[in-house]
DNA sequence: CGTTCATATGATTTATTATTCATATGATAA
DNA sequence: TTATCATATGAATAATAAATCATATGAACG
């Protein structure tokens, strides 16, 4: 750590945002690091669905899908109502369906 | 799983994406998941950097650095260059700082 | 009511991953 | 060549988190 960079560690340090919105930030971006979720996201951003719905297509079971449904819903990705016996999620807004979208477009453009 | 939505099934499932890609998008995003790497890539995204100096921007040590840009130097997310005993890293493309920008514009658009 | 269906939850197990420590590599300069 | 500086790496530890199992909740319907 001898040589110096100190005038261009000040200058970084400067346009750094805040530890705590960083850390925020890489919260929102777990969520959709886990294949589950981003399948389940996926899902959703083509339709609203029941939970059962969404174990089937993914080829798990109940409880699995509903613990990641709740982290989702925790964290404002998801939300659902309810009719009769069943709960149909769907995604909160279109921020979900766009950071999805870039996530896409980086791995197809690469040649 | 009695009630029935077979019609909805077939329908997501023929628009979702093979596993193997959205496994990779969600690899993709799990790189951005981690409040270290977000914190290197944001440094990066302002100046390219040494090693010492992003590990004293961050107060980390030198060899956590060093795993963590070995982690996105593999996943083509940065890239380097050699000065006499120096590496300065750098992001590889501009799809960083879209896709952190589009977290970021998630986080604060919110009221 | 009691039963059934759809979903949620808590606890445990299992797997993954970030950091640390010690050491290796590789370039430079004396 | 030896010493030093900057970085990389392997192994071990520690922390986090996903899936599973068993069970709880809560609505509808006989």
């Amino acid at each position: 750590m001898i040589h110096n960079h100190s005038d261009l560690l000040n200058k970084v340090k400067t346009d750094l945002p805040a530890d705590e919105l960083l850390s925020d930030l890489s919260d929102l971006f777990k969520l959709f690091g886990d294949s589950t979720r981003i399948k389940i996201l996926f899902a959703l951003s083509e339709s609203e669905m029941c939970v059962c719905a969404i174990a089937e297509l993914l080829g798990m079971n109940q409880s699995a899908i509903s613990h990641q449904l709740r982290t989702l819903k925790d964290a404002n990705l998801v939300a659902s109502r309810r009719e009769g016996k069943t709960i149909y999620y769907h995604l909160s807004d279109d921020h979900v369906r766009t950071i999805i979208g870039q996530g896409f477009e980086h791995l197809t453009e690469k040649h």
